[in-house]
DNA sequence: CTTAGGG
DNA sequence: CCCTAAG
C-alpha cells in the first residue's frame, strides 16, 4: 500500500534537515473505568508543552477520532478522499514535493484542527507516553550517540530548550546531507506488525481496548505507524516493547504472542504503558530486582535508558488525560498483587527511555499556524484538545531523575507521591483510589514546611529542595551541589517509610555498616530558626555527634586540612547530608571552639551557654594537634578578633599559656 | 566543582 | 548552617 522507494524529500526537507523526535511523554492517569472500559473522549488529543517561546503544542492523537480496526477499515475509502482533498488543500510545496509524504499524511487522515506549522508533522501515540514529531531541525552539534538533539522548525523550539526535553534521531540514513523523513520501509514494517492478527487481536482487546463498547475512542492501530529506532535495541535488551503496547521488534511480539499469556502481555503493555510515576511507583522492596513472569517475556532485563532526559511526564491542567496507557491497563489497574511478576532485573535507571520511546506517529495535519497563534488555540479547538502546562517537563521530569537514584541507591520502598494532586479529583472511581492511593503520599512534613515557605517567600534557591534564605540577585542558581540530585527527591520521597530526606539517606547508609547516621536520624535536624531581623528562617542543623566530630578528625589527620571532598568521599560517603562544605565549617568551628575552650580555661572562665555537644577533653586536644599539624588556612579571625577586641588576650598570654595543648593554628 | 571565608 | 567569591 505504501511505496517503499527512498523517500523524495522535499524542497522544504532540503533545507530543513529532518528528523524524528521522539519524546517520551507520560500522561497522568487518565479517568476511566475499569479495564477495556472508556477511554476517555479526550484521549485523541494532547498537547506537549515544548518550552517558551511555544508553551503549547497541540497534538492530536487521534486525527479523526478514534476509530476502530474495523471502522477504520471502513473509513479508509472515506478518508483517502477527505486527504486527498486536504492534500490539494495543502500548501503546494509539501503536497507536490513529497508523494511519499502525502502518503503518509493520506494514510493518518484526520481532521486538521490541529495545528502545527504547516511542514511539520506531530505525531503521538501511545498511551500517550510517547510523542514523537517529525518536523525537525536537526541539530547536529549535539550528535551524542546516535541521538541528535533538534529543534522544530519555525522557531517553535529553540534548540536549546529541547536539549534534554527531546531528542531526536534522523529516521533515515543521512544522504546528501540531509535527513530524510522516515521512511516507508519502516512505515510498512511496523504496519504490517501491527496488522497482525494475532496482534490485532491481542492489542485492540487488551490493549488498545478495541472491541469494547468504546473503541470508537479507541486510537486505531492502523493509524499508527512505527518509528522504531533498531539501535536502540541493545543487545542484552534483546526484546524491546514500547509503550501503548507498541511493539518496536517482530521477534519480540513473536515471543510474546507465542505461548505468552494474555496476562504476560499485560505486564508487557503495562511496562512499556506505565508512566514514569506509575513505573516507579511501586511496591517491590528491592523494586530493582525483578523477574518478569515469563521466560518469553524477559523484556525488561538490562535495559538502561535515561528516563531523565528523555521521558517527560505530563499533566494536564484541565485534569483529562489522554493517557491510554493508564486507560489501558495500569499496573495498579489490572494487575494484582503479584505484580512484582513484572519486575525488572538489573534495570538501570539510565535505560528507561528508550522504553518509553517507541513511537507511533502519525501526521499531524497543519494548518500553518503560527507560534503566536497558539496561545489562542484553546478556543479554536474543541475541549477534548489537552493542554499541557508549561515547564511541565522540567516539573516533572527532574523529580523522577532523582527518584531513580534514590531507588536505586536505597534499594528500598521508596514511594513516589506527590504527582499532580489534580488527577486525585479526576479519579473517581476505585482503580483511580488504588492509584492514587499508591502514587499519592502524604508529603513530608519537611516538604509541607518547604511549600508554604514557597508561598510565603516565592524565588529561593534550593539546596535540594530545601529553601534557603533569599540573598543577593542570584536566583536562578538551582542545583549547588554534587549531591543535590540525591536530595531533590525529598519531595517525592514519602513519609511512611522515610520521613525525610535524611531517611532516605540512612537508607542509602543502610548499605554501608551501621553508621550513626542512622541512630540520629530520626532527631529532627531541620528546625525553623527565628530571626528576629528577617522573621523565619530555616535552617538545616543536624548536630554533629562525637563520631562524626572523630571521623572528621581522623580524615583531617589523614588528608589534612582542606581535602574535604576527599575526606568527605572517603568518611562521610554515608552522610550524603554532610557536605564538603559542612566539613569544612565544621572543622573551622572546632578549632574555634577549641581556642575557645582554650582561653575560657585560661582567661575568662566558664561562660559556657554552649548547648551543643560538649567535646571531650582528648577530642579537643586532639584537634589541637591537628590544627599545628595541619594549619588551618587563615584560621585567625577569632584569635584577631579576641585580641584587637581585648587586648588582655595579648600573644604573651598566648604564649605563656599552658602546656604542649597549646594552640599553634596560625602562623 | 571545590575551597575559603564572611555572616 | 548559609551564602558567595575565587580559582
Amino acid at each position: 500500500m505504501i511505496d517503499k522507494k527512498p523517500l523524495p524529500h522535499s524542497p522544504v526537507a532540503r533545507d530543513i534537515e529532518r528528523a524524528t523526535v521522539v519524546a517520551s511523554v507520560s500522561l497522568p492517569s487518565t479517568p476511566r473505568g475499569p479495564l477495556g472500559k472508556a477511554l476517555p473522549s479526550t484521549c485523541h488529543h494532547a498537547s506537549l508543552c515544548l518550552s517558551d517561546p511555544s508553551p503549547i503544542i497541540p497534538i492530536r492523537l487521534s486525527p479523526t477520532g478514534l476509530e476502530s480496526v474495523a471502522e477504520a477499515k471502513q473509513s479508509k475509502a472515506n478518508a483517502a478522499q477527505s486527504r486527498a482533498k486536504a492534500n490539494a488543500e495543502r500548501a503546494p510545496s509539501a503536497s507536490s514535493s513529497s508523494p511519499s509524504r502525502l502518503r503518509r499524511f493520506a494514510r493518518f487522515p484526520r481532521r486538521s484542527s490541529a495545528s502545527i506549522a504547516s511542514t511539520s508533522r506531530i505525531g503521538g501515540t501511545t498511551n500517550c507516553t510517547s510523542i514523537f514529531m517529525e518536523i525537525v531541525e536537526v541539530v547536529r552539534d549535539d550528535c551524542k550517540d546516535g541521538m541528535v538533539k533538534c529543534a522544530i522548525e519555525d522557531g517553535w523550539v529553540k534548540p536549546s530548550m529541547c536539549q534534554n526535553n527531546f531528542t531526536c534521531k534522523p529516521v533515515q540514513d543521512e544522504i546528501h546531507g540531509v535527513l530524510f523523513p522516515a521512511s516507508e520501509d519502516e512505515t510498512m514494517e511496523v504496519e504490517h506488525l501491527l496488522l497482525e492478527p494475532q496482534i490485532e487481536k491481542d492489542l485492540s482487546n487488551n490493549i488498545m481496548l478495541m472491541g469494547s463498547e468504546h473503541s470508537k475512542e479507541c486510537l486505531a492501530i492502523e493509524d499508527f505507524t512505527f518509528a522504531v529506532d533498531y539501535t536502540d535495541c541493545k543487545a542484552d535488551f534483546g526484546k524491546i516493547y514500547s509503550d501503548a503496547a507498541l511493539i518496536q521488534k517482530h521477534e519480540f511480539v513473536d515471543s510474546m504472542l507465542q505461548g505468552v499469556n494474555e496476562g504476560n502481555l499485560h505486564g508487557q503493555s503495562n511496562f512499556c504503558s506505565i508512566c514514569p510515576e506509575l513505573f516507579w511507583d511501586n511496591d517491590c522492596a528491592e523494586s530493582l530486582e525483578v523477574k518478569c513472569a515469563s521466560q518469553n517475556t524477559s523484556c525488561i532485563r538490562n535495559f538502561r535508558s535515561d528516563l531523565r532526559t528523555k521521558s517527560i511526564g505530563i499533566h494536564s491542567d484541565a485534569g483529562e488525560f489522554s493517557d491510554l496507557s493508564n486507560a489501558l491497563n495500569s499496573p495498579y489497574d489490572a494487575a494484582t498483587p503479584d505484580r512484582d511478576a513484572y519486575l525488572f532485573d538489573d534495570v538501570s535507571t539510565n535505560q528507561l527511555p528508550d522504553v518509553f520511546r517507541s513511537s507511533l506517529g502519525w501526521d499531524a495535519s497543519v494548518e500553518g499556524k503560527h507560534p503566536s497563534q497558539c496561545s489562542s488555540m484553546p478556543n479554536e479547538i474543541d475541549d477534548e484538545t489537552i493542554w499541557i502546562p508549561k515547564n511541565l517537563f522540567e516539573e516533572v521530569s527532574s523529580p523522577f531523575g532523582s527518584i531513580f537514584d534514590t531507588t536505586k541507591l536505597c534499594g528500598r520502598d521508596v514511594r513516589v507521591g506527590n504527582f499532580s494532586e489534580a488527577h486525585k479529583t479526576h479519579l473517581g472511581d476505585e482503580d483511580s483510589a488504588v492509584i492514587t492511593n499508591k502514587r499519592l503520599r502524604k508529603p513530608t512534613r519537611r516538604y509541607i514546611e518547604e511549600t508554604s515557605d514557597l508561598k510565603s517567600r516565592c524565588c529561593r534557591e534550593t539546596r535540594g529542595l530545601v529553601i534557603q534564605k533569599q540573598r543577593g540577585l542570584h536566583a536562578s542558581r538551582v542545583q549547588r551541589r554534587k549531591n543535590a540530585a540525591v536530595m531533590g527527591n525529598e519531595t517525592i520521597i514519602s513519609k511512611d517509610e522515610f520521613l525525610t530526606v535524611d531517611e532516605s539517606r540512612a537508607t542509602y547508609a543502610l548499605r554501608f555498616p551501621k553508621s550513626e547516621l542512622r541512630n540520629n536520624a530520626s532527631e529532627d535536624w531541620t528546625r525553623t530558626v527565628r530571626n528576629e531581623k528577617s522573621g523565619i528562617r530555616r535552617k538545616h542543623h543536624r548536630l554533629w555527634t562525637l563520631p562524626e566530630v572523630m571521623k572528621l578528625i581522623e580524615g583531617v589527620s589523614h588528608y589534612g586540612v582542606g581535602r574535604w571532598t576527599d575526606i568527605k568521599r572517603l568518611l562521610f560517603a554515608t552522610s550524603a547530608f554532610r557536605t564538603s562544605v559542612d566539613l569544612k565549617d565544621k572543622w573551622r568551628n572546632l578549632l574555634r571552639a577549641s581556642a575557645a575552650q582554650l582561653h575560657d580555661r585560661k582567661q575568662v572562665g566558664p561562660h559556657k551557654k554552649h548547648v551543643t555537644l560538649p567535646i571531650p577533653q582528648y577530642v579537643m586536644r586532639r584537634i589541637r594537634e591537628l590544627s599545628a599539624i595541619h594549619p588551618y588556612p587563615r584560621e585567625r579571625k577569632p584569635r584577631a578578633l579576641l585580641i584587637s577586641s581585648n587586648p588582655v588576650f595579648s600573644r604573651s598570654n598566648d604564649n605563656s599559656s599552658s602546656g604542649d595543648d597549646e594552640l599553634t593554628e596560625e602562623t
